[in-house]
DNA sequence: CGCCAGGTTGATTTCGCTCAAGCAATGTGG
DNA sequence: CCACATTGCTTGAGCGAAATCAACCTGGCG
C-alpha cells in the first residue's frame, strides 16, 4: 500500500487534492489506512470528533437514530468520498453515526493533524465548505421529497440516483446496478418499513419496470421509470 | 439609521461580529439596508448568488418548491440571523427561495464586497462553516423526524422550538408565543395539508394543551406537551 | 355590495403501518 | 450430520392517520 497521500489515486479527487508537497507530507504523518467489515461502526452519533475519513474502497453509510430507536440512513459514501469533516471543522460532536455497508478501506486522518493542516489553508476550508453546501442542498431536497412524494416515487428516484447510468446493449433504455444494501437499508433510506419495501418491489416487478434479484437491480423500462419518478400529476 | 456596521447591535452576534475596523469599513461600503413587506421575495430558487443577508427586524422564510408545485418551508430566520452565504461561498445558485413572512428590515451585503471580505479572513469562513454545520444537523434531524414521528408530534415540537421559553406567572408551566405564520405556512413547515393542520389544532385545543387565537399561541400544559413531543412509546 | 383568499368542517378514500405468520438461508451445538 | 435457533425477507389481514374532494364560513377589500 502506497504510504504517501500524494501517490493515492483517490486523494486527488478529494478536498485534499490541491495541497502542496509540504502539507501532504504533514497529512501523511497523521493518517492511518484502516479496514472494516460490514456492520462495523466507525463512530457513533454523539461521539467527539474523530478526524476526517476518505473512503478508498467499499461503502459507508451515515445513520441517525431517534429517541424511540427508529433510524434513517441519511447518506452513502463511496470511494473518493470524504466524511467526518463537519464535526471536526465545526468543533462539535458527531451528529450521525458511520457504519460500514460493505467491506471498506478508509484513510483516517487524525483530528490533530487534520486541524493543523486545515488551520493554515484557506482554500481547503473553502472546498470542505462547498462539500457541506452540496450535502445541505441534497438534504433540503430530501426533506421536500419526503413530505411531497409517495414512497414509490422516492424509491424510484433512489434507484435512478444510485445507478451508474450504464447504457444498455442497444440503447433500449436498459441498465442494471449492484447495490450493496439490504432491503432493510433500502427501506430506511426512504423512510418506510421493510414490509412496505417488499410490497413495493413486488409491484414494480409486476409492472415490468425492473427486476430485483438479491442485491442486483435490472432496470427494464428506464423511460417509464424516469417519467414516473419525475413529476407528479401536474395539471 | 446607523450607517456603520460597527454600531449595529445585530452585527455583533452574526458571523461578522469579530471583524476588525478595516474590514468593517469595507463591509459598510458594500451593503444596503432594505425593507420588505410580507410576501415579498428576496431571491428565488435557482437565482445566482445575490450576496449575504442579515435580518435586522422581522422574519424571513426559506422555501423550496418541487416540480409538482408542492412546497415546504425549510427554515425561518429572525433578527440577528444570516442567510444567503451558502450559495455565495459555494459559488452556486440559490437552492431555496427567501420570502418575507413579516415586515422585515435586512442588511444586504452585495456579492462582490462579501466575497472580498471573506477571501481574506479565515476565521470568518470558519464561522460561516459552523453556521452551515448547524443547519445541516437540524436538517438531518428533520429528515429523521419526518419519517418517524406523526404529524402531531412534529407540530408539538415545532411549537416548542419556536417558543421563547417565557416562564409563566407562577412557574405553572405556562407560556405563550406569537408566530407570524399563517396556518398554511405552519402546515408546510411540518409537511401536511392545511385541512389536517386545522383538525390538529382543534384536537390540541380540545385536550386543553394549548389555545390558538389568530397567530397567538398560548400553551396551557407545557409539561404534557413536552412529554408528548419527546418520546414515542419506547417499551 | 360582491369578491376572494384563508380557514374550517364533513365524508370518503388511500397509503403505509401494525400485527402475525410462514419461509429460505445461514449458522451452531450436540 | 442433523436438530435447532437466528436472521432477513415475504405475504396476508386489518387498522389508522392523513390526503382528497367538496362545501361552507369568515373577514378584508375594492
Amino acid at each position: 500500500m502506497g504510504s504517501q497521500c500524494s501517490r493515492c489515486a483517490h486523494c486527488a479527487q478529494t478536498e485534499w487534492g490541491l495541497l502542496d508537497e509540504r502539507q501532504l507530507a504533514r497529512l501523511d504523518a497523521g493518517r492511518r489506512v484502516r479496514k472494516f467489515l460490514p456492520g462495523e461502526v466507525l463512530f457513533h452519533e454523539g461521539d467527539e470528533q474523530t478526524g476526517i475519513y476518505c473512503v478508498l474502497e467499499g461503502l459507508v453509510g451515515l445513520r441517525k437514530v431517534d429517541s424511540g430507536g427508529e433510524s434513517a440512513l441519511l447518506r452513502l459514501i463511496g470511494p473518493g468520498g470524504t466524511f467526518g469533516f463537519r464535526s471536526l471543522l465545526a468543533d462539535e460532536p458527531h451528529g450521525v453515526s458511520a457504519e460500514v455497508m460493505k467491506g471498506t478501506r478508509v484513510c483516517h486522518v487524525l483530528p490533530g493533524p487534520a486541524r493543523r493542516v486545515v488551520a493554515e489553508d484557506h482554500g481547503l476550508v473553502m472546498r470542505f465548505f462547498r462539500h457541506l453546501a452540496r450535502d445541505m442542498a441534497a438534504s433540503d431536497t430530501r426533506v421536500l421529497e419526503t413530505v411531497t412524494a409517495s414512497c414509490r416515487v422516492r424509491f424510484l428516484r433512489l434507484i435512478l440516483n444510485c445507478g451508474t447510468p450504464v447504457t444498455g446493449v442497444s440503447g433500449d433504455a436498459r441498465m442494471s446496478l449492484d447495490l450493496p444494501l439490504s432491503r432493510q437499508d433500502f427501506a430506511s433510506m426512504i423512510g418506510i418499513r421493510p414490509e412496505s419495501m417488499s410490497r413495493l418491489i413486488r409491484n414494480i416487478e409486476g409492472e415490468g419496470l425492473a427486476r430485483f434479484s438479491g442485491r442486483r437491480v435490472e432496470i427494464l423500462d428506464l423511460a417509464r421509470m424516469a417519467s414516473e419518478s419525475e413529476s407528479q400529476t401536474i395539471n
